[in-house]
DNA sequence: ATCACTTATTGTAATAAATACAATATATGC
DNA sequence: GCATATATTGTATTTATTACAATAAGTGAT
């Protein structure tokens, strides 16, 4: 049965972005309107998601979400976790949706979860299926619609593991790139500050950032040098897996 | 529809065992029988996995596979991955094992990952409906049904870098234990060896390994002194999730 | 041209952690 | 008592981490 979703099986996407300040999360509108008197029952936001078809790998379902979403391709994309909790669908405003929606969903989806970076400043994210569509600071989170919250604080977990482990940063900047705005994705992510020496002597370390004969122009102070990430000389010059990047 | 199965998703355990020499992993062996006249027409072996049943999480159903296999409870249990590939079912042999088994299974049948960890000394394995189950070190692994290689070998992977990050070794040694065999154990599951005295400082500065007035017995050797793991020293000492262990 | 402003960039000393390396201690079994 | 086997410990060297502040290079205003 070509076509067909696999009813108790869904994917979720955390898209986070970096604006050179914030890590921020996309999240999804979503307005329950009253049938009769067209007044707003509730409003609260999502990760994106959706069902899986039969005979889709769940991998690629979530990069046809993301396509839909941004019209990125190639984004950078992991699976975190399966969330199969039989709770997750069932507060009471999460009910009220999916029965205004009028699908046929069971009661328990298992949904696995996947995070994507991609640069903020690289997409216009105007609106998907009419729906309001927006950027919010991981720290600055509105209220969000069923297990949503801690799909998303996993997937915040999983990528500070991750950041330390692989240069994954670099997908949240653009291809040219200043060392602070380096300093600054770190800082926010992993929720701290840096000294600005030690961090550079640390970054100085990296043979894989390659610096460029070219600086920022449009500032109104001391023009910083521009990088970029060379994944070739990475693979080439990686140790072994047992380090900390940062 | 309560007890019936969700066809499309599954759960797989990789259980690891350590033996004060070698990490082992748990496979059930897998004989396809000719019906006619009764030869092998294959014999190789897979992980311990089931389906899920519908409104079951699947971390339940893992703990389930567990305890029908091993009769223990309160096993240590980590999510890890899911494997969806459209393809991971679909080899020659694999194919030919599901028809004989008449069941209705599905082509693409995605299935949860999980690895737990057990001290081999406390369980008698023996058979499990009839059929054959044995620890094999992960370095000698006989052949593998399915996608089970891959699953097992990103079970290893997480578990490398899990063992960085928290001290679950202990679940795979006894309540008492001696530090070089955390030393062995070490070394079995990150593939690598130390040097006794540097190992040592470094388990020093772990205040939740606690001594004990207790010595081995029945060895033909200086008996080295036990000890156990306290969690509760661990919770309240331990330090940032930020760095490693060893 | 000078100045105020803003962010970029760099060095050094002190402390802590990782590494390399070998001799002594304490059981058992004969 | 002796052979055997593993347990246990210390020190010097190198490397990494931390703490800390002055100078540089652009812009825009005067």
């Amino acid at each position: 049965m070509p076509g067909a979703i696999i009813p108790n099986l869904s994917v979720d996407c955390v898209i986070f972005g970096f604006d050179s300040k914030e890590l921020n999360v996309l999240l999804v509108e979503r307005t329950l309107i009253n049938e009769q008197d067209h007044s707003v029952v509730f409003s609260d936001f999502t990760l994106t998601g959706n069902h899986v078809q039969a005979g889709e790998d769940p991998d690629a379902a979530a990069v046809r979400i993301l396509n839909d979403l941004t019209g990125l391709h190639d984004i950078y994309l992991e699976q975190f976790h399966t969330f199969g909790s039989t709770q997750r669908l069932l507060k009471k405003k999460d009910q009220m949706w999916i029965h205004s929606l009028g699908l046929n969903i069971p009661d328990h989806v298992i949904t696995v979860g996947y995070y994507s970076l991609i640069d903020c400043t690289s997409v216009e994210i105007t609106n998907h299926m009419s729906r309001n569509v927006r950027w919010f600071p991981v720290n600055e989170l509105p209220e969000l619609a069923f297990d949503h919250l801690n799909i998303l604080q996993k997937a915040l977990e999983h990528l500070r593991i991750k950041l330390k482990q692989e240069p994954i940063g670099f997908e949240l900047l653009s291809e040219k790139f200043t060392l602070t705005q380096v300093q600054r994705l770190y800082e926010a992510i992993l929720g701290t500050t840096f000294d600005p020496r030690n961090f550079r002597k640390k970054l100085s370390q990296m043979k894989y950032l390659i610096p460029l004969d070219e600086k920022q122009t449009a500032v109104r102070h001391k023009p910083a040098k521009l990088y970029i990430f060379s994944r070739d000389v990475y693979e080439r010059t990686r140790k072994t897996h047992h380090g900390f990047l940062i």
